[in-house]
DNA sequence: AAACGTAAGTGCGCTAACGTACAGATGGCA
DNA sequence: TGCCATCTGTACGTTAGCGCACTTACGTTT
């Protein structure tokens, strides 16, 4: 859970629009507080309301066989979460979870498809970070598949401070290897030899980054790739 | 390659269609021949043309660390390649590659975004579709992490096998080790292993499904969540 | 102070896949 | 007919990560 007391930090989607656009959207949100562990939608489930994090962070998570689990993407206040509703499609793809308490912004599906039509700046840009989304998506399979436990947990961490705002969350390694996919040993592991260099520090959940040029160092350079996509197409 | 002279194979998307809002589309269409191992994107790079595949088929690549690769898509005559333009992006997320030989229908990109505008069907349809990929790439992140090869080729076959229109078609083992994420040993290892099950057979690059049931035991159950979540949204 | 639940560290055998290298087999072409 | 490029099979040691079980550490509650 972000720490930092969120008081100046909006969303960036929201940022990017003119006063006007933005003030009509807000009339139409309702402030309220993510809290950690919450679950937003699950995949298959119709989709009530979407959400504009502005302290808060949330972990798209997809499922195989019942069990197996991997994280596919991070939403924090650089973006949203349902914005596949602009596809026409009403159901969530998702397993979302509240990973980082927080504020966010919310509406309803329905105001936000009726205000959608009426912005176009919010369209065009919502198309954006659907195709930054999808090339994310595309991002995080070949990472899985080739990078090692702790370039990936380096990589996580680098993300997550991202949106945590904060150097400083909470996450236990349980919860790391569920986001991972792989065992909670796996994570202990890879998260010992990050502390013996000292790049984070740690204790029953509560994780420091220590030294984030360090850290990035340690991680795939799937973390430069995926803010390099963001920033081109929106930034 | 697929082998069938496909005919009568036309595009699913297309067919969806009104007549009056195919035939409007069509007269902008250009037939054309996909040749195997043609290049038709590169990541980053502007698209010319969005293709809607009729008897041929397409790969989506992506890449990390300039020499590891993984196939996160396939498009065949039920989808089509360029629909990221409508998101009003002009650069290609994947390096795009010929996978099956065959013809397809082809549009510039301008041509394709002032039809889309006038035809609100196309829209509404293609952005299912987009919905219906963002899903399917989040599947083959999960797939490629946790399910063994000899159930990830199995799955790759019979995917191809709907796209070729045809229980035979060209491919090798240094193709597939490519598109799977694997070594070349792997595949033939893998491959070796379904022959032996009499589920297909194969001869430098020729290969030929024999037993397309036996095969879906075989596959991972990717293969039908894949074709479940298209079918929910468009079939 | 004791007790319990949660978090993190360690050990051990196992396996899928890796990198590399080389040996057949096949088929088109000179 | 013989050559050569391409495709496939085999073999070897290596390794990252797995499953499982157990231990240690911490902190809150009573």
């Amino acid at each position: 859970m972000a720490t930092t007391q969120a008081t100046q930090i909006t969303n960036r989607l929201l940022d990017a629009l003119t006063f006007k656009d933005r003030e009509q959207l807000l009339v139409n949100c309702e402030s309220i507080e993510l809290v950690f562990g919450e679950v937003l939608y699950r995949a298959n489930e119709p989709v009530s309301h979407v959400y504009f994090p502005t302290g808060g962070f949330i972990s798209l998570v997809t499922s195989v066989d019942s069990s197996a689990n991997l994280e596919v993407g991070l939403v924090g206040n650089e973006g949203m979460l349902g914005v596949t509703l602009m596809l026409g499609v009403d159901v969530a793809p998702f397993y979302s979870l509240v990973q980082g308490g927080g504020s966010a912004l919310r509406m309803t599906a329905s105001s936000f498809l009726y205000e959608l039509e009426k912005i176009p700046a919010l369209q065009l840009e919502l198309k954006r970070y659907l195709y930054v989304s999808m090339r994310q998506f595309a991002q995080i399979a070949a990472c899985t598949r080739y990078h090692l436990v702790e370039a990936r947990l380096a990589r996580w961490l680098l993300m997550t401070q991202d949106r945590a705002h904060s150097d400083h969350f909470h996450v236990t390694h349980v919860f790391l290897a569920y986001i991972l996919g792989v065992r909670r040993v796996g994570i202990t592991k890879a998260a010992n030899s990050l502390l013996k260099k000292k790049l984070i520090s740690y204790k029953r959940g509560d994780i420091t980054i220590l030294d984030r040029v360090g850290l990035e160092a340690a991680s795939c350079e799937c973390y430069r790739v995926d803010k390099g996509i963001y920033e081109r197409s929106l930034g």
